[in-house]
DNA sequence: GTGGATTTATTTGGATCTTATATTTAGGTC
DNA sequence: GACCTAAATATAAGATCCAAATAAATCCAC
């Protein structure tokens, strides 16, 4: 396959081969000119070096009947674009309750998706395993692809990832990573879910410092310093278990530390109804039913214990972002995930409580724009990244006919 | 001076120029045959790239007259040192109130050091600066070294230090970060002086994620997190004010945020000791006299009012590592600094303190072994890592003659 | 001492890749 | 069709590395 250390004669048209694949990853179509001036080659060099990569399968040219808006003079330019074949990522989000999957073709464009629910718990390991791999064959048929034209597979798991892929022990965390990479073909990288939102995130709107909390169920945080996401040895950086450890003032077994703001708001709503001596239209469901939803949907219309919950999360929200901030040198917090289309209200509510006469940069508080595809669409952008990062580590699918 | 972009076909040599260049500063002397091993070149290469080194005056070919311990057999190898007079690098450690520096060679060794106390709210930024100078210029004449010798000098200063070396706004700050570039010559970096002693530990002690805290008069922390000391826009990652904000459960404008355990030691026990009603011996010297050591050396003695501040201290370490243990995955907390000789007592407290029961790996606490002169270790430690990332960046002291 | 044996240094030729400089080519314009 | 232009191609030259052959330096046995 790919050779594992090429000869140090090679070593340079590598490296030139590489930065060009790298900008033709971003461009639609691309003459030599415009890839000498990136690269800082000759032309003959682009030239030969695109035809390396026409062979392998990575380019095509593209015939020049609609040259459209071209410098009409001179020789017309020949054109190169990334060959639409040369393959596709697939991004999939392995959650507790359901999958998600994206393809996306080499550009990052969408080319379909699917969503299933699952039991987890009653699948095991290798049921969600084939269940993964079922539903990309699935999704990669709706677009006319097969498995084979998938150059990376980035799996987002609600669990710790180390640097191998691997999770600490740990009965769900062990499920949750259910050693995806054999059920799924060619390359398989998994990575824990707020990661990837972060990394979603970090696309949308870059910025070298940010964290991302993904704080439905779970409760799980993304952090990119410097431009880099933080992982840890045991792949633990992100985890805020210390939260109720230190608010309490000392040390406690916590409970809500690896809850949502989904799940806290569900539970406080649940535990505090029966002492709440005001009026609250929550008392109109049976106390089981309340879901997080109805917390939210309930403050919006003015109910007083509904806000008080809301309240509560922003105290909560405040206090991450204040640690995050000066411990990390955090600029925007980004609340990610599903619920991140209702959490205006906490947000407003933590931002009034960030501390303003401290002289210290604020932090931005922000919902995220993905909704609840936040973690697929990280991973199709880690796919990516990973493939620019070393465009020659993958082998195009279908070299030249 | 240095050709900004090297020529693509120049390109090769460069890089294995850098890469041999690396070997050799590890190295004290070294053959061909041995740097072919590493580098993977053959012999006619490396020999190649040492006579460009030898050319630019990095290396020199040692007399093999003392051919001590070599295999006997064959033709004796020529073989190379890094040339003593290539260079030296310089470390400062420029605090509030001394200044430290060292004079290293390239391999690490400590070839000369000074210390002077300052009194930089007198001096000013341009005396401290001139200062500076000035301190640099004697170490370096102790052993028989002048300016120009000088390939990096590494500025530590108790002041957040962005990407750029500037720290934000405020007169301490401006004044700590006294625009040393502009006093000194060649080339000069300025960090910020808990990352520096950071740097000296993961020298001393490789870890991938750990955290230096220097904590003395004032309070900062080194963050080295997937092995990268973690910067932020700003500079201010590892600050931690948020330490007091949040325990007190509310938002305050902390007091203690960034005092020092030294300063906490010595300021808790002036307040305390009249409200205190055991005995203690502390009450034997004026109020205002108290100094840190004096509580330790009382606690080492078994005086129940001091040892109540070493617990608060332990309290509040423990805190500190449950946070950083938890967010950032650190596997190690080191206590650097001046302080670090008398700490043990602290870090005794701290450790019973941590939760077990929760299943967390629980962080190491440790005292550092560097002392004192952690800061400017770390500089000496950080302008060599930073020489060997990029050897050709550096042009060495008087090449051939 | 002299002649292997052994290990390294040096030389030589060839291959790869890049650059620089013509030369050709494919379009448009007049 | 002559002319213009920018790109493609062709050619020569330079740089670098490798592989193989050759030369050198040392030890050891005799």
């Amino acid at each position: 396959m790919n050779e594992t250390t090429a000869s140090s004669t090679q070593l340079l048209r590598q490296i030139n081969s590489d930065a060009l694949l790298r900008f033709a990853l971003q461009e639609q179509v691309f003459t030599a000119g415009e890839a000498m001036a990136v690269t800082g080659l000759t032309r003959a060099t682009v030239l030969g070096v695109c035809d390396g990569l026409v062979d392998a399968g990575w380019l095509e040219e593209v015939d020049d009947s609609q040259a459209v808006g071209r410098s009409l003079k001179g020789r017309p330019a020949r054109r190169y674009q990334l060959r639409e074949a040369a393959g596709v990522v697939v991004g999939l989000d392995a959650g507790e309750s359901y999958f998600t999957t994206i393809v996306a073709d080499l550009r990052g464009r969408e080319l379909g998706t699917r969503r299933q629910s699952i039991d987890s718990h009653a699948l095991g390991r290798s049921g969600r395993g084939a269940c993964a791999r079922e539903l990309i064959r699935l999704t990669l048929h709706d677009v006319g692809r097969t498995l084979d034209d998938v150059l990376l597979t980035v799996v987002g798991v609600p669990a710790p990832i180390d640097a191998n892929g691997r999770s600490p022990e740990g009965k769900f965390w062990q499920l949750m990573n259910s050693g995806f990479a054999s059920h799924l073909q060619g390359m398989v990288v998994v990575e824990n879910d707020a990661n990837l939102a972060a990394v979603a995130e970090r696309a949308h709107e870059p910025s070298a410092n940010q964290a991302t909390l993904l704080t439905g169920e779970r409760f799980g945080a993304g952090l990119i310093v410097d431009g880099r996401l933080l992982r840890g040895p045991r792949g633990g950086a992100g985890e805020m278990r210390f939260l109720d450890t230190l608010t309490a003032g000392k040390f406690v077994p916590d409970e809500g530390g690896t809850d949502g703001f989904g799940a806290l708001a569900r539970k406080w709503a649940r535990s505090r109804i029966h002492s709440y001596e005001g009026k609250t239209m929550l008392r109109q469901m049976p106390e089981g039913e309340i879901k997080a939803e109805d917390v939210f949907q309930a403050a919006r219309e003015g109910d007083p214990f509904a806000e008080d919950i809301i309240a509560r999360l922003g105290a909560r929200l405040a206090r991450i972002a204040v640690v995050l901030s000066s411990l990390l040198d955090i600029e925007r917090v980004v609340i990610a995930g599903g619920i991140s289309r209702a959490i205006e209200p906490v947000l407003e509510h933590a931002r009034i409580l960030l501390p303003t006469e401290t002289g210290l940069p604020l932090p931005e508080l922000i919902a995220s724009r993905f909704g609840a595809e936040v973690v697929v669409k990280g991973a199709i952008e880690s796919a990516l990244t990973q493939i620019k990062a070393e465009p020659n580590a993958f082998l195009p699918r279908a070299a030249r006919s």
